[in-house]
DNA sequence: GTTTCGGTTCTTTTT
DNA sequence: GAACCGAAAC
């Protein structure tokens, strides 16, 4: 490999670094994909066997594309490298390791859905009416706070939940009976899959060295959204070789509500003597009208390491803020926008329409679907949290485990006429679990059903049966299709209005299980699978051509030669919310703001409606962005009306 | 006594 | 949409 020839100096210069910790601060645009890329691949070049290396992203696409341009580049097998991300690898090392710390290797993950429910047979009746106790999602998110930030949750609840009224001695005691709850039931929610492991590397110094010894190097990207734990079992994992390189912005830190600190990455070289700095400046993506915007945005963040990227491309037009009255006026303009640009050369999917939160895209859908434009949004639900998905899951979850009163409830509660109190009555008389193998356990169930109940549940045993008796050999999408057919594709028709887009979801989901060897290699990745892997994502979206909604958080380290930015009101983008409540708020907010930014490589459009609607639809008056009138004016074309 | 249905309200960002 | 709550239907 010529790498002289592929690389610039300063991606050289990393690709080829000496061992010893590293830490790259790699601006938006300069090719920092590529030089981990690379990197990977220099390092096999010089012997070093796939699978002793760690790559650790914050995303499973992000892993997923390195794994893919690495072994192009490679030309070998790559796939012994250990490439994901923070939760997959804690999964991997718990899976193994999970006893010595007390859990059952075959612990369950809780998602979101599963957690809430937990807490919700916690939560007191009381509490459960009282209007001003706080949400059970509320509640979690402060839960999750409390570890990933590694504050004493009374410290959160002071800071989140000011009022007097609000009962933080139960709070306390709720989250205490949550914590004993999960681990008495063997499970594990996300925070915990990071703080085990880090109390697992922390407690038992011989697993640790193990690890220590198999990898040679680890890589991390995106370091700067790390948290304290996470840094924690990087610094703990590298001990010994000293091979770590980290790889990230400040500028694009925007996770610090979930823990994130971007210090990390700045005191990095404190925490390991001896480590090189390198800097990725020269930004390939954007014309330099578009960085002027993101240099002069950024510069109004003091207190970061201040990088100005110099841009190679020749210069285009400049950053265009038109005039648009309202959402639906500002809705009209992006969908003229594109209808014009498409003449000019454009196809749809150069284009992506990014805004602050999920609901800012509302007016901008139905627009789109007026004017007949085909697009598609990375919506705020996951596609594993989907109610049909993990409807279908359920039959597999009983199969495989048969304590799991989770899945046990969700799979019975599906058939007419059984609600939550009769699974709750049921499963007592069950001894607590339901395994479909045993006969009696089958009579005794089979008999306390409704014989209305029971035609459904006829179609729906004979599969756990084969399941079962199938054992480790099961194919988990044989079992969904069975399923499926027999059973959930009457039920999806007779309940959701949107029944066929949701049954082809379920037949992308069946294609998807090829990956995995048998079912429980599946259940035991499904929670921490975010949405079907880059591939597979035309099976979902047959219309390959198509306009990219989405949040900015989620276009983090992607680019399209054309990008919107909607809502730039202040109050919506800057968050109002954010700025009210936490402090650094609007400096976090303004890196959002260059993330969006920087992702576009030829033009790019910020909207500011002048009014939005309020709740009674009545029009209220908006400010622009902060984040647009702190800017020099003569970096914009400003555009009026005159497109309609 | 339970389940199911229909109306209401809310929606920041995510592994 | 989806969670939540109250009321109708089984």
């Amino acid at each position: 490999m010529d790498y002289q020839r592929v690389l610039n100096a300063e991606q050289l210069r990393v690709v080829t670094a000496p061992d010893g910790p590293c830490v790259v601060l790699a601006a938006a645009g300069t090719g920092k994909t590529r030089v981990i890329v690379y990197r990977v691949a220099w390092l096999i070049e010089h012997g070093i066997p796939p699978e002793r290396i760690l790559l650790l992203t914050f995303t499973n696409r992000a892993a997923a594309e390195m794994l893919r341009r690495t072994q192009d580049t490679v030309g070998a097998s790559v796939g012994g490298i250990w490439a994901g991300t923070f939760h997959h690898f804690a999964n991997r090392i718990l899976r193994q390791q999970a006893p010595a710390i007390g859990y059952p290797q075959d612990y369950l993950i809780l998602d979101r859905d599963d957690a809430e429910a937990f807490v919700r047979r916690l939560v007191a009746p009381h509490h459960r009416e009282d209007a001003t106790f706080p949400a059970l999602h509320l509640l979690l998110r402060l839960f999750s706070e409390a570890i990933n930030t590694e504050k004493p949750l009374e410290t959160i609840l002071q800071a989140r939940l000011p009022l007097p009224t609000v009962d933080a001695a139960a709070i306390l005691r709720l989250q205490e009976q949550y914590t004993r709850h999960k681990y008495e039931q063997g499970c594990m929610d996300f925070d915990d899959l990071i703080l085990q492991v880090a109390r697992l590397f922390r407690e038992h110094p011989t697993i640790l060295r193990r690890y220590q010894e198999q990898f040679l190097h680890i890589l991390v990207d995106e370091y700067q959204d790390t948290n304290r734990l996470q840094a924690e079992i990087v610094d703990q994992l590298s001990a010994r070789t000293g091979n770590v390189m980290v790889v990230g912005d400040d500028f694009q830190s925007i996770y610090s509500w979930r823990g994130a600190d971007f210090r990390n990455l700045l005191t990095f070289s404190e925490r390991h003597p001896g480590a090189r700095t390198h800097r990725l400046e020269t930004n390939y993506r954007s014309v330099p009208e578009i960085l002027a915007v993101a240099n002069a945005c950024i510069a109004h963040n003091p207190g970061q390491a201040q990088k100005t990227l110099r841009s190679v491309r020749e210069s285009y037009r400049k950053p265009v803020v038109p005039r648009v009255r309202d959402g639906a006026d500002q809705a009209r303009y992006v969908a003229y926008r594109i209808l014009a640009l498409r003449r000019e050369g454009y196809s749809y999917s150069d284009v992506a329409i990014l805004y602050r939160a999920h609901h800012h895209a509302m007016e901008m859908e139905l627009e789109l679907r007026r004017q007949g434009i085909p697009y598609w949004v990375t919506s705020g639900l996951r596609f594993f949290e989907q109610v049909h998905i993990k409807d279908v899951c359920s039959i597999l979850q009983v199969a495989i485990r048969p304590t799991d009163l989770l899945a046990f409830e969700r799979l019975l509660t599906l058939l007419p006429g059984v609600g939550l109190k009769t699974v709750a009555r049921i499963w007592p008389t069950l001894g607590h679990r339901f395994d479909a193998a045993d006969a009696t356990a089958r009579t005794i169930l089979r008999n306390q059903l409704r014989p209305s109940t029971r035609k459904s549940w006829d179609a729906v045993e004979p599969i756990l049966v084969s399941c079962r008796t199938a054992g480790m050999d099961v194919h988990p999408g044989e079992v969904l299709a069975r399923f499926t057919d027999a059973f959930y594709a009457s039920y999806a028709m007779a309940h959701f209005d949107n029944a066929p887009e949701r049954l082809d979801d379920i037949q992308a989901l069946i294609a998807y299980t090829t990956h995995f060897a048998n079912a429980e290699a599946f259940l035991s990745d499904v929670a921490l699978l975010t949405n079907l892997d880059a591939e597979e994502e035309p099976l979902r979206h047959p219309q390959h051509d198509s306009v990219r909604l989405s949040t900015v958080h989620q276009a983090k380290g992607l680019e399209w030669p054309v990008v919107f930015v909607l809502w730039l009101a202040d109050g919506m983008f800057p968050s109002g919310r954010t700025l009210m409540e936490t402090p650094g708020g609007e400096a976090e907010e303004r890196r959002l703001f260059y993330v969006a930014v920087t992702r576009a490589k030829d033009e790019l459009f910020l909207c500011a409606p002048q009014t939005r609607q309020n709740r009674d639809g009545v029009p209220m008056p908006c400010l622009p962005s902060r984040f647009l009138t702190e800017l020099p004016p003569e970096l914009f074309h400003a555009e009026h009306p005159g497109w309609v």
